[in-house]
DNA sequence: GTTAAGCGCAACTCTCTGGTTGCACTTACT
DNA sequence: AGTAAGTGCAACCAGAGAGTTGCGCTTAAC
């Protein structure tokens, strides 16, 4: 049952559903492209509010997909790109023990 | 900005609410390690209604991750491993990509 | 032909969540 | 010192989602 450690003390529920937004998904890409960015800025290119912005960004956050770092006034949000490869690897472990159980029925169910 | 194309018809959106419910992974497991099985049977094992099931297998084949057949009175849902692997995959092509693309940010910085 | 098993549909409740607004607080600018 | 920019916190609202119950229909079993 235990597929392979899941990344970085987040569990699954959270990177998954964090991940299924589409909203966070162009957040997560936005700071991939631009290399990190604030909420207030982030904000002003989405037609939602900063404070919507801020709360997906806790929620991503908290999945451990971005990381934020205070300076003065202002605080900068950066993607971590390792949290995100170590739930693709634990989905295709995921994927891969799947498929070996259902070749493994598929070969007794042919006796 | 259009990492990969996506497994099978289904959308991002889809396929990742479909695997961040742990009811919905537990289903899938429990699909995985008996080849297949009926929404009445799953229900048996599980502290929630027939009805609650339906629901969240049909979500799992919305999103292309089961399949189900009708067999006389019963039906018989299982596992369609090539979409969670495809997700998979899909996945790690967007962690590469925006990794690829923070090591030129990073890059462009040192200079 | 009756009875039971399995499924589908619809209505309803309750909680979670994405989003908003309003306000107070801190940090920079002039 | 006074103003503007950027955050943080709390209350609130509307819609989606998980779950339930009740009922009617079809397919099997006796």
């Amino acid at each position: 049952m235990t597929a392979a450690g899941r990344p970085g003390g987040a569990r699954a529920d959270e990177i998954l559903a964090a991940l299924a937004d589409p909203t966070r998904r162009q957040l997560l890409s936005e700071l991939a492209a631009r290399g990190s960015g604030t909420a207030t800025r982030l904000a002003q290119q989405l037609p939602i509010t900063r404070q919507a912005v801020v709360k997906h960004l806790a929620v991503l956050s908290r999945a451990g997909l971005v990381s934020s770092h205070r300076d003065g006034r202002e605080v900068h949000y950066a993607p971590q790109p390792d949290g995100l490869a170590a739930t693709a690897q634990w989905l295709a472990a995921l994927a891969a023990e799947w498929d070996v159980r259902l070749r493994e029925i598929k070969r007794l169910a042919e006796d």
